[in-house]
DNA sequence: GTTGAAAAGTGCTGCGA
DNA sequence: TCGCAGCACTTTTCAAC
C-alpha cells in the first residue's frame, strides 16, 4: 500500500502548500485568496479546498483582529505567579478566576507556582484593585507574586518549518 | 466651542459604535460589514468608515489566524523566567532572544526575573535543546527557571468597556 | 486533487439628504 | 455625518481534466 503515509493520522495530511497557506494567512488573515494562489501558483480552487480542509480538522481555529490595548487606555500587562493552598484546589479556582475580565491567560503549571496568569489593566490602581479585591478573594488562593511588564520586547506567532 | 471634546485628543475619537464594532470583529475578523451593519442598525459605508479610522489610529494593528499549534506538532508550551548578569545586559540579550524562534513572547520585567518569556517547542526534548543549546549559551544570561504549562485554562482577548 | 471560469456575495466610492 | 446604489473585487461552486 503506496499511499499508507498520506492516511496513517490527521498530522500527516499537512503537506508543503498547506504550511506556505498557514505562514501567508498567520501574518496577514486579509490575504485574498487570489493574491495566495498567485504567490504559490496553484489556483485559487485549491487554496479554497486547502483552508475549508485546515478549518475542518480545527487547525485553523479563527481569525482574530489585533488591536493595541494602549489605544483604549489600558496601559498595565502583568504576569501572576498564583500559589494555591492545595493542588486540589485548581478547578475551583480556575472557575473564580475565568470571572475576572483582566486576567487574558492563564496555565497550570509545574514548579513553584501552581497557576501562572496574564493580566491587563488600565493602570496601577486598576492593577491594585483587581489583585486586592478580585483575586486574593478567590478560595483557595495563599499567595501571589507580581511581574510587571515594563516592555514587551517579542509578541509573535510560531514560525512553521 | 460646543464639539472641543470631539477633538481633544485621538482617545477621545473613540465612541460607543467604534468599541461595539471592535467587540465584534475581536471574536471573529471575518465577520462580514454589512452583518456587522445590521446587528448596530447603521449603514454599511459607516463601519467601513469607522473601521479605516480605527486602522489609521494604530487601534487596529491587523488580523490575524489562530491556529492550534498541537495540531502541528508543537506541544510543549513553558514560560522562563530569565536572571540576567546585570541589568545593563538586557538590549543584548534581547537582540540574542529574538533569534530564537521558538521564543513567542518576551517581557521586561519587574520582581525576581529581569526578562520573562513563553516558549512553544514540539515536545519536551525540543524544549531541552533550545534551553540548553541556544537559551543558555546567551550572553549576560546567569540562569533560567522553567514553568512548563500543563494545561491552557484561559486564553482570551481583553475586554472592552 | 487541481483547474479555470461563471455565479454569488462582499467591500468600496460618490452623490444626495 | 449618514445612507443608498452601482461598480469592482473576492469567494465559492462546479464541470472537466
Amino acid at each position: 500500500m503506496k499511499n499508507s503515509e498520506v492516511k496513517k493520522g490527521i498530522n500527516s495530511e499537512i503537506d508543503k502548500l498547506d504550511l506556505d497557506i498557514l505562514r501567508i494567512l498567520m501574518d496577514n488573515a486579509d490575504t485574498p485568496f487570489t493574491e495566495i494562489a498567485k504567490t504559490l501558483v496553484v489556483s485559487g480552487g485549491t487554496i479554497h479546498v486547502r483552508i475549508k480542509k485546515m478549518k475542518d480538522m480545527g487547525l485553523i481555529k479563527g481569525s482574530y483582529l489585533s488591536i493595541d490595548p494602549q489605544k483604549i487606555g489600558y496601559d498595565v500587562c502583568a504576569f501572576l505567579g498564583i500559589y494555591l493552598e492545595k493542588g486540589s484546589q485548581y478547578h475551583d479556582a480556575v472557575e473564580s478566576l475565568k470571572k475576572i475580565k483582566e486576567i487574558v491567560e492563564m496555565h497550570y503549571c509545574t514548579g513553584a507556582y501552581s497557576i501562572f496568569a496574564k493580566i491587563i489593566c488600565r493602570d496601577t490602581n486598576h492593577l491594585r484593585e483587581v489583585l486586592n479585591e478580585n483575586i486574593q478573594a478567590v478560595k483557595g488562593i495563599q499567595r501571589t507574586e507580581t511581574f510587571i511588564s515594563l516592555e514587551e520586547s517579542i509578541k509573535r506567532q510560531i514560525e512553521l518549518d
